[in-house]
Formats: structure tokens, C-alpha cells, sequence
RNA sequence: GCCGCUGUGGCUUAGAGGUAGAGCGGCUGACUCGUAAUCAGCAGGUCGUGGGUUCAAAUCCCACCGGCGGCUCCA
């Protein structure tokens, strides 16, 4: 994360090739040639290390030693070799060593390694050589190290020269708190208090190690799939889930209420195509940054053709483009709610939490310049915190990031805007400062979700994009007639949907382990009121009210089963209100109600209330109002119903 | 993609070279039941897939597929 830059020199490069074999043999002699008594080697399941010890390194040639060696095993753990080769290669470098220091370095190498206890060769030093070997190919079989030093004493870092990641190394990255004292400013992490701010620390562990030791199965998976929400579909490219019913009724929910936020808020719903073609030059940046998260289609003559959306910034700027937009028009709002797709690494992919395909509600903000820009940015903040806040989240239950370029930064204005930022947010936040711009936004912001293992996952994001515009041909008609690029915003009011699903899942775990009765918010409970009968005498009754009860998701658990059993079903269900109704409850008419959320603490007794049917009725529409509704997505007799997970 | 762990009826799982056991769920029957699992019986498994080793493989080996964790990454 922080790279050090080498203020003086670079000496020793490094070549790492992560190979299925190496193969040499020493043909010839050069003038520095070291005695052999083997000529010919092969090894198989190998770490080569190609070096070229240069004249610096004859300075202070055993710290270049361990460091290297550090750099070897550090490469060798993670690719998992078996075994080192360690290979002079003088090409790498038009500055290299005397012969005699560069044999003692490399072989002080092969000695500290074989301490360490890993099997090495070193191939001989001197000689010409033919070599075949075989790279492996994976992301990490070629790596390249300089070991890097500074004059001056002191702080020794180690840069990373692997090709894919120079764009992003050469954004220096820093991390800092804000809080919502007035004196503002950023607090560098060392002299910040972080008391009573647990979720925010390990936010910031997460961000800035991006690794935590666990060992087990995130929590909301196996709920996901015992409260028959969603599960892996072993037929399909994984990450693509199945929604069972009452999954798919929470995800339409929240996606009803998404769409209603936004609209709310000014925005017009559009729908694009989910796949393009590769060969359109404004999408030829992207894809070639990630060709392999792409899911590609073959076209004519075998080469990729189409490819699918990651978001739906394609197809709104590629309509954005052919609009006639007057400044009067601005700020003009999109809003889509978008299938979208993106190949995540194998390894990367967990539950509901980062799937390959996911539905990401996604707005786009055309802005007449940076100052109305700034104003919408702070709209959709707080639109953000009133849709998570509307979903079922408390600012307690996620952690602000802010980040921003220097450039951004430095300017006085919006030095004030951040802190107001932080103000609205009414906590400590994260903010990450980069030295330069790297990609097309100069500002973002998001709510990140913090799970039971202490992973963090982004929801809400707005970033402030001074590149599409330009790059799409954006353009509007300012009032003297004039051809402007917009600033662009990209919001998701809640993140994807799925992982609002996942965040709703993981805090009921969270509040399970503190004791508490998991559940999910009243609004998107599949069953809002589960009415028992004590006997098959009471349905009569029963069959009664339901007509009452409209605009609640009800059910009747008809099943022949004893009382216990149905009111513990009805608990592994999470259900909200929990209905008996015998001879005591038809004759006066009434409910024996039990009201998860009262009941709270695991440990309580549960106890029941009676109340009338108008009663509970009005309870009910009362904490779901101003949300959306939909019925119940199947029979509303227990004994009717297909189970769609076994046990 | 790489590394490690893992995969047994719909679900949860026992079995660790000698031809599969259980609980839940399902079905049938009895019980008409008052707040967290009523009782009895029945059906259901080529042990992820494909190779190999062995007289003999769920069990050992290899490859592939899926899952989990890590690396990496997250437009």
C-alpha cells in the first residue's frame, strides 16, 4: 500500500519464473567461468530466480543478500514451488558486479535459502548456457524484484516491477481518519483515537492489509440457504446463484424500494442492452484494463464479439452521447436497475456477498460543472444514508470511506466540503488520499458493510467521474451556446442487491451472537404473520379473517402438526408475528399473538398477547408503511407449500 | 488463475482398503393436539465425475468439476 521510492539507486534485479521444469547445460567457458563437476541439470517444479547482482550491491553486500533471499521465499511460498534454481543472468543489467563479489553474493543466496530450508540450485556462474524451461503461465509465474536501498539510512522497501500493476503503483495511496470535531483535517492512522470505533478499525485492518485469517464459512451462506433465500448453482459459471421464492421476493422488494428512492429523487429509469461490442473504441480502455473479469461471446471467425455489461455505465453514456442536452436539462438523472456482470477470480467469490452476476442499481448524474457536481454529490450522500437507513441499516451498522486525489484535496473549497462530509456522516470516517489520479474519478465515497469475519464490503458508493464524458463524447449546450463536457456521477443508492441481502443476513447473525433473536426487517419478511390453529376446527375461523388482513403477507400453518412444532417452524423461519388461535381465542374473537422483536433476548420466555384482529392489523401496515408491498409468492397453507431446500 | 482444505440419499452427517448407517425432510397410519421437535412403519444412496492402484476402493493415487479459506483482485 505505502511504496517507498527510491530516492538514489536500484541494484539487484530479480526474475522470477514459476516453472514446470528448467532444463540447462553448460556449453563454453567465458573468461570468468567458475569450476563445475556437473554440466547438465534438470529440475522440475521450480522457482527460477534469474539475477543480475550489480556494482552497487558490492557496498553492502550482505544486507543485499538476506534481502533478496527474503524476496526469494516470499515468491516461493506463494506460488507454492517446490524447489529454487537460482540462475545468473547477466542480461538483466548494464551495471553488474565484479565476477568475484557476484559468485560470493550467490552463493551467499543459495546458503541462506538451504538454511531456511528449501531445496537450491545455482546454476554455474560464467558460463554459456542452453536452457528450455517451461512457465507455468498463472498470474504469479513471472514476477520481476529489484531489491531497492536508499542512501541514507534507515527505511529499505521493496517495489514491486510487475507489469499489470505499474499503472496502479504509480498512485501512491495514504490513509488518514476524519472526525466530526471542528477543527477537521486529516489525522494520520498512528495519532488517532480509535476507541469505541471497533467497526471503523477493522475497516481500516481490512483496507489496509486486505487479509484476515479466517477459517469458516461466512455465516449468511448457510442462512441463505436454510431460510430457502438463494444457493450456488453448481450448472451455471459459479457466482451465478439461484433465487428460491422467498429470496427472490426480498430481492424484488428492495429493489421496488430502490427504484421508488430514486425516483423519488428526480431520477428517470432507462434500460440498456447487457452486452456490447468489443471492437467500440470508448469501451477499448476498460477491457483492456480487466480482459480477463469479461464474460466474452465467440463472433464471426472465432474472436470474441460481445461482451457483458460490469455496470451500466456503458449503456447510458453510449444514450447520454446521442441526446441533444441543454444546460436546462442539468442535472439530468439516469437510473437503471442493471443485470450486471463481472468474471471475479475464482477465489474471490463468497455467498451473496461478490458473485459474478448481480443486480446493481445504478444512477449516472450528468452535472453542468464541478460546483453543481459537488452539490449532487451531497444530495446523493444523503440519499444513501436514507435508503440504507430505509433498507433496515443504522449508521452504526457501516463505515465511511472517503477518497480523494491531492489535487482535490488541496483546493480550500473543497477541503470544507469533505468535513461537511463528515459532519452528515456523525462519526469518524476512513479517508484515503491518492497522490494522482489513476482512473476517471477524483472524489468517491462509500458505506461499507463490516461482516461477522470482520471483512469489509462496500454498499453505497458515489464517485464524481471527470474522464467519460470526454471520452464518450458527452456533451451539453451551456447558455451562450456553447459545447460543454458534463461531470458525471455514478451512484448506487444501496450497492448490489445481493449484497444488501448478504449485509441483512450477516447483522442478524452478528445480533444473534449477542444474544438477540436474528431477524429481518418487517418489510421484507416473506411471511409478516403466521396464524397457527391449536386444531383443524379453528381454520373455519381463521379462513375468516384473511380477508380482513389484505395488504399483510399471511399464512396458516394447516400442516398436521402439534402446536410446538408449528411455533418452532415458525421461529426457524424468523417470522415476525406469530398467530394461535383455539376454542379460547374463536369464541372471543381475538389472536394470541408473539412478536419476535419483543421478544428479543434468546433466553426470554416468549410470551403471547392477546389482541384483536384490527388491532394487529394496524400495528403491522403501521411499521411497513412507505414501503413497498407484495404478496405472498405461494399458497398461503403450510400444507400446500413445496419446500425448496431439503431438512 | 495459483496454494491449502473439502464433496457420502432432498438437507445435516457416521464410516479412514473387505461390497453403506443415522437424524431431519418425504410418504403411509395413529393422535385433534395451547407456545421451540407426538408415536409407529415405508421408500430413498452406482459415496461429485472420469481414470488408475488392488483379489477387493466411499476409503489410496491422478485429472476434472463444485464448495470453503488464503494469495491476488474488486472498473
Amino acid at each position: 500500500m505505502f511504496f517507498i521510492m527510491p530516492l538514489y539507486y536500484l541494484n539487484m534485479q530479480l526474475l522470477f519464473i514459476h516453472s514446470d521444469y528448467i532444463e540447462y547445460e553448460a556449453k563454453e567457458k567465458t573468461r570468468v567461468a567458475e569450476p563445475i563437476s556437473e554440466s547438465k541439470e534438470r529440475i522440475e517444479e521450480v522457482l527460477v530466480v534469474f539475477i543480475a547482482v550489480e556494482r552497487e550491491d558490492e557496498q553492502d553486500a550482505r544486507y543485499v543478500v538476506e534481502k533478496a533471499s527474503e524476496e526469494t521465499i516470499s515468491v516461493f511460498n506463494k506460488v507454492g514451488a517446490e524447489r529454487i534454481v537460482l540462475y545468473p543472468y547477466a542480461h538483466l543489467s548494464s551495471e553488474l558486479a565484479s565476477p568475484e563479489r557476484s559468485i560470493e553474493i550467490l552463493s551467499g543466496m543459495e546458503e541462506n535459502l538451504r538454511s531456511r530450508g528449501v531445496e537450491v540450485k545455482r546454476a554455474p556462474f560464467g558460463w554459456y548456457k542452453s536452457f528450455t524451461l517451461r512457465c507455468k503461465g498463472h498470474p504469479l509465474s513471472e514476477l520481476s524484484r529489484k531489491i531497492q536501498g536508499r542512501v541514507k539510512a534507515g527505511e529499505i522497501g521493496v517495489e514491486k516491477l510487475s507489469k499489470a500493476l505499474e499503472a496502479e503503483e504509480k498512485a501512491e495511496s495514504h490513509f488518514f481518519f476524519m472526525d466530526t470535531g471542528n477543527k477537521g483535517g486529516l489525522i494520520k492512522p498512528e495519532d488517532f483515537e480509535l476507541d469505541g470505533s471497533e467497526n471503523l478499525q477493522k475497516f481500516f485492518i481490512y483496507e489496509s492489509e486486505k487479509r484476515r485469517a479466517v477459517d469458516k464459512v461466512p455465516p449468511h451462506v448457510e442462512l441463505m440457504k436454510r431460510l430457502e433465500i438463494a444457493d450456488y448453482e453448481p450448472s451455471s459459471d459459479p457466482g451465478n446463484l439461484r433465487f428460491y421464492p422467498k429470496g427472490k421476493l426480498i430481492k424484488a422488494l428492495l429493489e421496488d424500494y430502490v427504484r421508488n428512492s430514486v425516483a423519488e429523487y428526480g431520477a428517470v429509469e432507462v434500460e440498456t442492452p447487457i452486452m456490447y461490442s468489443v471492437g467500440h473504441p470508448s469501451l477499448k480502455d476498460y477491457l483492456e484494463r480487466f480482459p480477463a473479469r469479461q464474460y466474452s461471446m465467440a463472433g464471426k471467425g472465432g474472436k470474441p464479439d460481445l461482451f457483458l455489461r460490469f455496470s451500466a455505465c456503458f449503456g447510458q453514456f453510449l444514450m447520454s452521447k446521442d441526446m441533444g442536452i441543454s444546460y436546462k436539462n442539468l442535472p439530468l438523472k439516469m437510473f437503471e436497475l442493471a443485470p450486471s456482470f463481472r468474471k471475479e477470480k475464482r477465489g474471490e467469490l463468497v455467498g451473496l456477498r461478490r458473485l459474478r452476476k448481480f443486480t446493481m442499481p445504478d444512477m449516472h448524474t450528468l452535472c453542468r460543472d464541478m460546483k453543481e457536481a459537488l452539490v449532487e454529490f451531497k444530495k446523493q450522500y444523503e440519499l444513501c444514508m436514507r435508503v440504507l437507513e430505509g433498507i433496515g441499516f443504522s449508521p452504526r451498522d457501516y463505515e465511511v470511506a472517503l477518497r480523494f486525489t491531492r489535487e482535490f484535496y488541496d483546493d480550500e473549497a473543497n477541503k470544507e466540503f469533505i468535513e461537511e462530509l463528515v459532519r452528515i456522516a456523525g462519526k469518524p470516517v476512513l479517508i484515503e488520499r491518492w497522490d494522482q489520479r489513476f482512473f476517471y474519478f477524483v472524489l468517491k465515497f462509500e458505506f461499507n458493510f463490516v461482516d461477522a469475519l470482520e471483512k469489509a464490503s462496500a454498499l453505497s458508493t458515489v464517485q464524481i467521474d471527470v474522464e467519460n464524458a470526454e471520452r464518450y463524447g458527452i456533451k451539453y449546450v451551456d447558455a451562450n451556446g456553447e459545447e460543454k463536457y458534463p461531470i458525471i456521477l455514478h451512484c448506487s443508492p444501496s450497492g448490489a442487491i445481493e449484497r444488501c441481502m448478504y449485509a441483512l443476513l450477516e447483522r442478524a447473525y452478528l445480533d444473534m451472537e449477542d444474544g438477540f433473536l436474528p431477524r429481518l426487517p418487517l418489510w421484507l419478511s416473506p411471511t409478516q404473520l403466521r396464524i397457527i390453529p391449536v386444531a383443524e376446527r379453528h381454520l373455519e375461523y381463521i379462513e375468516e379473517l384473511l380477508p380482513v388482513l389484505t395488504g399483510i403477507r399471511v399464512d396458516v400453518d394447516d400442516r398436521e402438526e402439534t402446536v410446538s412444532k408449528k411455533i418452532r417452524d415458525a421461529g426457524r423461519e424468523w417470522i415476525p408475528y406469530v398467530a394461535v388461535v383455539g376454542d379460547k381465542e374463536v369464541e372471543k374473537r381475538t389472536l394470541s399473538v408473539t412478536i419476535r422483536e419483543e421478544s428479543g433476548n434468546l433466553s426470554l420466555e416468549k410470551k403471547a398477547l392477546p389482541m384483536d384482529v384490527p388491532e394487529l392489523k394496524e400495528r403491522i401496515e403501521e411499521a411497513i408503511k412507505s414501503k413497498p408491498f407484495r404478496e405472498l409468492p405461494f399458497s398461503y397453507k403450510l400444507s400446500e407449500r413445496a419446500r425448496f431446500v431439503g431438512g
